[in-house]
DNA sequence: AATAAATTTTAGACTTGCCTAAAAATATAT
DNA sequence: ATATATTTTTAGGCAAGTCTAAAATTTATT
């Protein structure tokens, strides 16, 4: 049986991995989980021992088929969850991480599989990151960075890349949400901000806001 | 922060005490927890220290107010994730309780008073056991056992006292669920089974059985 | 290529929650 | 009231998961 503190060390991995893409140091993993390289490298050693990873001496680690499949299930329960939150219970897409994060570790495929149907099998979570399927297969729409897009440029929200409370918060407070249109009408190299139009009024949005925001071109 | 182990034993203790109706003793922890009497021993040292419970030597322990309110949020918490498994995710009320043990720790009190809502505010869980307030109380519904009820006696089923998996899918085979209405017909002295109509159709039950289900009288 | 810097691992320790075995206290029976 | 049985506690130990400090290894720099 897998503990919680090792299903938490997958995920982690599972994120670098893919944010990486290739083998992910133990730094990395300490900096992630906010604890020390010392403790990452005993329990790199205990998910080899159990085949969830391959770790190799100061070489970092990757993870097997087996612990990826039950890392992208931690991910895929953790998405689920989070829709859930904010279709079914009124939370907003700023609240629900800290639930999810719990919600994330029960056991209960019957569970998940049941939430999956109740909210008609979702693709994406509220801040449009792709939900793994059973299999940990995930389908992943082409999405850019709005910084990306070119003036005159007509695009859609489809998701953010950081989700931190105070960026979703600040988005809120513009009116910025998934599925929302986006005209880019001017681009400041000096500072890289940019001018859009969304719901017929203009606002200025800095590089950073750009940066994290994720759209689809028309 | 309390642990999840902490949790359980407030939750067991809170049974018990409701159950004995004094200080409950070590042992009958223990044998609850299908832990060790001095595993109890420990837990009850660190319990009294968080002014949890009262725990004199030898004497076993007592919940304080605040341990109480603790533990009736945790069985508030089990009841209503009950409630919604088998009203929203087709689960059966044999196959609840181990999600429910789950669920009962999920640390977010905006969560459970959302379902709170989504489920309208039940009163009672899926086998009659009554849903606490947030302040702990609950409101305790006059059911009497089965095997009381006089010849010819009319009532309705409210809960169960033992509400095991075997019991209760041996009450769906059966048909009876919460709401049903019986009738008492026949008492056999002998061994006590009791002869009931229930759908319009008589069954014969055991002792055993009729002392398991509580009834409202008519 | 040698040295300095950064990363990673090891060694030893701590906490939580559990265990066994033995001792102490309480309850029961004669 | 004393002996016996039961309950409870203590003492010491173990595994998981974390930490600090020191040692080993790899990477970067001159």
């Amino acid at each position: 049986m897998i503990t919680l503190s090792e299903e938490n060390y997958l995920k982690a991995i599972y994120h670098l991995e893919r944010q990486i893409g290739g083998t992910v140091s133990t730094n990395a993993i300490a900096e992630k989980m906010d604890t020390k390289a010392s403790s990452v490298t005993d329990m790199s050693k205990k998910l080899a021992d159990k085949d969830y990873v391959i770790y190799k001496k100061y070489q970092g680690v990757s993870l097997t088929d087996k612990g990826h499949k039950i890392a992208a299930n931690v991910v895929r329960k953790h998405r689920l969850w989070e829709v859930f939150l904010v279709e079914k219970l009124n939370f907003s897409w700023d609240e629900v991480h800290d639930v999810a994060e719990q919600l994330e570790h029960i056991k209960s495929p019957k569970l998940i599989n049941e939430i999956d149907a109740f909210l008609e099998f979702p693709t994406h979570d509220p801040h449009g990151d792709p939900i793994p399927d059973k299999d940990g297969n995930i389908f992943v729409l082409d999405k850019v960075s709005l910084s990306k897009v070119a003036i005159n440029g007509l695009c859609t929200c489809v998701g953010v890349l950081d989700s931190s409370a105070e960026f979703l918060k600040y988005l809120d407070k513009h009116k910025i949400a998934l599925g929302t249109q986006i005209k880019v009408v001017e681009k400041e190299s000096f500072d890289e901000s940019m001018t859009i139009i969304i719901h017929d009024s203009e606002l200025n949005i800095s590089k950073a806001v750009a940066n994290n925001l994720y759209v689809k071109m028309h």
